[in-house]
DNA sequence: GCGCTTCAACGTCATGTTGG
DNA sequence: CCAACATGACGTTGAAGCGC
């Protein structure tokens, strides 16, 4: 099954300026809890112990990757948040300047006379 | 109460990105 | 170059709302 390539646009930016916070990468160093590292490969030989290794890594791995995509969907939630409430302000300034504008042409058109 | 739709949160996989 | 990380895509699941 393949999937369509993605397209990398890097625009995130572009229209707002914003800073695509949910894009930082956060330093890592503690393993999640309950995470017991795996023994050196150096002392592994058995297929067994092959397997169960290969069992540990995965497992690890998924672990990992499930808090990855937890941080990352949160990260992505509080950005929108906070392009939700920079269009709602814009929304407003708008508003303002186009009653600015209608009253400014009162003033400065001609009266009929 | 029951089947349904919708939505949000999640887990996993595939793949792009980056630091060492 | 590669391991580790970030994220888009997709399927699953449970809760909430709605008409019957």
């Amino acid at each position: 099954m393949q999937k369509p390539i993605m397209a990398v646009t890097g625009d995130e930016t572009a229209a707002t300026g914003d800073m695509p916070t949910y894009q930082i990468r956060a330093p890592t160093t503690a393993l999640p809890q309950g995470v017991v590292m795996a023994a050196s490969p150096g002392s592994l030989h058995s297929p067994q112990q092959l397997a169960e290794e290969a069992t540990r890594k995965r497992e690890l791995r998924l672990m990992k990757n499930r808090e990855a995509a937890k941080e990352c969907r949160r990260r992505k939630k509080e950005y929108v948040k906070c392009l939700e409430s920079r269009v709602a302000v814009l929304e407003v300034q708008n508003k303002k300047l186009i009653e600015e504008l209608e009253t400014l042409k009162d003033i400065c058109s001609p009266k009929p006379d």
